[in-house]
RNA sequence: GGGCGCUUAGCUCAGUUGGCUAGAGCGACUGGUUUACACCCAGUAGGUCACAGGUUCGAGUCCUGUAGCGCCCACCA
């Protein structure tokens, strides 16, 4: 045996892993026939275009406890890792690349393009694998998938055509978020407001056949050449004997009617607003409703087009709206303008604007696919931890909209249709089809687009498992805890819900544990662009993966955000230090298994026996609540307030005496090991390191069975020796030494026996105690 | 406009279904080189649990309202 080294070297944890992982112990093979069940959770597929991050190093921590305590269990457990491409996301990142080098995305031919991010996305993959690695994650990396991986792909297509087949995917012209900065569409989720200040301009529009004029207020009015009616609402007292006239649209002069809808808000501006169904989410509604045309003044790069006249084709939007109101005004029709601050749509990446557009895109039919992901929450077949995210999740499900799925990007899974000239489109979940069904025309254009990255990572749960047939899926399907950030609550956990139960008739997961954001230690969200990101690979260099994992679990209840803070590490980081030098002490002490005879106990063996029990039932039943905060923080205290402060020291004294030597070397052996068990899951490097340094056993710890209960408590004792402890507290308060004696009335010994002075006496750390 | 949180010791936060004198870590202060550990040991101080009502034998915990802070969603053109 050789002995542990003066502190716990770090270095040490590489060689651990590696060892853990050539051992095949990640695999849920390692309990199969235990007969204990299984637990399974499929890993957040990591962006493959980054680092690792603090949030990540909390996921792992997270599910890696949950893991590593369900494998002790005895149940076979699954704990699936994957890169997800991130198509949008890993885009732009690559772009900032290319921009370094004097280039765009448009330099290139799509499948060079492709290539390109794909190598990238590679090199990037094998490095987060590694930060995982360094965190300690028990991951069976044989099963690892990747969003873009061939089988997965298959998946994703059959799921598409099955939709489209069953009529919950449809291609429209409807009116979409267009970003002209990156050419691409999005969807609801992936628009940002910003508070702006903005003219809002009062413009007269001339009623046909009379002088009067009806006046609408816009912020927008270079869309006024795209206007096909002017609506009030019906309610409204003012407009109601206007319904139904005509009006001339200036500048154009086009005749467009005044109609009623209920959508329009009387309060604001002047009550009437001009319907531009083109260019404005609400006015796509009512131009559907009253079946108005739609005219797009507004191209793709955000220029004018030739629907908005000679004057205005090709002008960029703002110097559109700059022309038109000088124009109105020179016409007499600008009634006023008033500064107003509004919310205007902007890229969630960037910033930049975002032009409502039509555009031919693909939709999911939403409605009826979140009806049962409602129910599925509200019947409690998924549960939501902290339950206060089953509110969010609701709120936002009741407010479902069409989600919008095609991206015009390159970086992605592309979509499996196909256009004919005939207007044909050929959906397949296979192979390119030669020809179209319809007219047999063999000239076929595929679909440039790709999906957004949600929808493949909306079916991650079952696609990972190889659905319908694979193995993993018949046994693990539905996962048990699916672990993840808030911030993509409804971008993800929502969406896969949706899928899961669409696709498989069940439940993804029955668990969703909410984790919080980490922040920095002022409460600011980190961010490359303010500098205060903190590389989790720099806290594990200077203080270990263990009390980096402890610190990111202890006292953070599930949900709430983190303020990272280094002294919160360097106190865990003593820890674990704690940990390795009761370590020592019991190798320099008790070097041996020692059989144990519960007749000849001392006091100091019940107590700390009995408060062992208690730790294993606490432990155990906040991890089963998933109280993982509650569960460290009872180890810590355990640890190091009782087995080190009080165990160890009286220890000191009974190893002294012949009489109670084997005894005590036993108890500090069992305890140790027991300790080490519960520590396993949350300081899996150290612990692993005693287990093996000591030989505890020939098993490695990683796969040792949970505690299970084992002492009944001597009430009696324990109380006795903590009555001891308030004794002995007292005296050493009293500044005296080794040299010195201390009487005490034999009043305060009510409770004690006398043959326990001398232990009191020893644990003051004085000569002797008198009584009086 | 709708929704969700937060407000507990100087700082960062716990506090499970309402139940003993409200806890931890860090910091401060007092004392201690004790044969595992100064990345240590024994202690001390510090809180009208944001505020105001209510329910209850009993409220940090449940209800109502107020204030401050934060976040999410949303079609004020």
């Amino acid at each position: 045996m050789a002995e542990l080294e003066k502190r716990f070297d770090r270095a040490e944890e590489q060689k651990i892993y590696e060892k853990w992982e050539k051992s095949g112990y990640f695999k849920p093979e390692t309990n199969k026939g235990k007969d204990k069940g299984e637990f399974s959770i499929i890993m957040p597929p990591l962006n493959a275009n980054g680092n690792a991050h603090l949030g990540h190093a909390l996921m792992v921590t997270i599910e890696d406890i949950l893991i590593r305590y369900n494998r002790m269990i005895g149940k076979e457990t699954l704990w699936l890792p994957g890169t997800d491409h991130a198509g949008f996301e890993t885009q732009v990142v690559y772009e900032k690349v290319l921009e370094k080098e004097g280039k765009t995305r448009f330099d290139y031919e799509r499948d060079t393009l492709y290539q390109m991010i794909w190598d990238f996305t590679e090199s990037n993959k094998s490095n987060i694998k590694n930060q995982l690695r360094a965190l300690g994650s028990s991951c069976d990396w044989d099963r690892e998938k990747f969003t873009l991986d061939k089988d997965i792909i298959e998946t994703v297509y059959k799921v598409f055509k099955k939709m489209y087949d069953e009529g919950l995917i449809y291609r429209g012209n409807r009116i979409i978020n267009w970003d002209p900065y990156h050419q691409t569409g999005f969807s609801e989720l992936e628009v940002a407001h910003k508070e702006r200040k903005t003219n809002l301009t009062y413009i007269k529009y001339q009623i046909k056949g009379s002088n009067s004029y009806i006046t609408v207020a816009t912020t927008r009015p270079e869309t006024m050449l795209g206007d096909t009616a002017i609506a009030v609402n019906p309610e409204d007292k003012r407009y109601q004997s206007l319904i139904g006239e005509i009006v001339i649209l200036p500048i154009i002069n086009r005749e467009i009617p005044i109609i009623a809808d209920g959508a329009v808000e009387m309060e604001f501006g002047t009550g009437a607003v001009k319907v531009t169904p083109a260019h404005d989410p609400l006015d796509f509604e009512i131009g559907e409703r009253h079946n108005l045309p739609a005219i797009q003044v507004i191209d793709k790069n955000a220029k004018m087009t030739a629907e908005a006249g000679k004057d205005y084709e090709g002008l960029h939007v703002k110097k559109a709206r700059a022309k038109v109101v000088e124009t109105l005004e020179s016409l007499g029709l600008v009634e006023k303008v008033e500064e107003i601050t509004h919310n205007a749509a902007v890229c969630y990446k960037c910033g930049r604007d975002i032009e409502p557009l039509l555009s031919e895109q693909w939709f999911i039919k939403t409605k009826d696919l979140a009806k049962r992901a409602i129910k599925a929450v509200e019947d409690g077949e998924i549960k939501f931890v902290s339950k206060r995210f089953e509110k969010i999740y609701f709120n936002w499900m009741e407010n479902l909209k069409d989600w919008n799925i095609s991206r015009q990007i390159v970086w992605g899974i592309r979509i499996p249709a196909w256009f004919c000239e005939c207007g044909e489109i050929i959906v397949s979940e296979g192979d390119e089809p030669k020809e179209c069904p319809k007219c047999k025309s063999p000239k076929l254009t595929r679909d440039q687009d790709t999906f957004d990255t949600w929808f493949s990572s909306a079916q991650w749960p079952y696609a990972a498992l190889d659905w319908p047939n694979g193995k993993d899926y018949k046994k693990f399907y539905p996962t048990d805890v699916m672990e993840t950030a808030w911030d993509i609550l409804i971008f993800w956990v929502a969406r896969m819900i949706m899928m899961g139960i669409y696709i498989t008739d069940n439940v993804p997961f029955k668990t969703v544990y909410i984790h919080g954001l980490i922040r920095d230690s002022k409460g600011q969200k980190m961010s490359k662009s303010k500098g205060n990101v903190i590389n989790p690979m720099d806290i594990i260099a200077g203080y270990g993966t263990d009390a980096l994992r402890f610190s990111l679990v202890i006292g953070n209840a599930p949900g709430n955000d983190l303020n990272f803070d280094e002294n919160k590490i360097k106190g865990n980081r003593n820890f674990v230090t704690k940990l390795w030098n009761i370590a020592r002490f019991i190798q320099m002490n008790a070097p041996q298994a020692k059989e144990v005879s519960r007749e000849t106990f001392t006091i100091a063996d019940q107590w700390i026996l009995s408060e062992l029990e208690t730790l294993k039932e606490t432990m155990t039943k906040h991890i089963e609540k998933y109280e993982l905060h509650l569960a460290a923080e009872a180890l810590y205290d355990f640890v190091w307030y009782k087995f080190a402060d009080w165990y160890v020291e009286s220890s000191k004294y009974y190893l002294n005496d012949h009489q109670t030597t084997g005894n005590t070397q036993g108890v500090l052996r069992y305890v140790l090991s027991e300790t080490l068990k519960l520590s396993h899951p949350f300081m899996p490097f150290v612990t692993e390191a005693i287990w093996q340094g000591l030989e505890l056993s020939d098993k490695m710890l990683i796969i040792e069975e949970w505690p299970q209960k084992e002492y009944k408590r001597d009430k009696a004792a324990s109380d006795e020796f903590e009555i001891i402890q308030g004794l002995v507290a007292k005296i050493r308060n009293l500044g005296l030494t080794k040299d010195d004696s201390h009487t005490i009335q034999k009043k305060e010994l009510e409770n004690i026996s006398p043959s326990h002075i001398e232990l009191i006496a020893n644990l003051a750390r004085i000569k002797k105690i008198n009584l009086s």
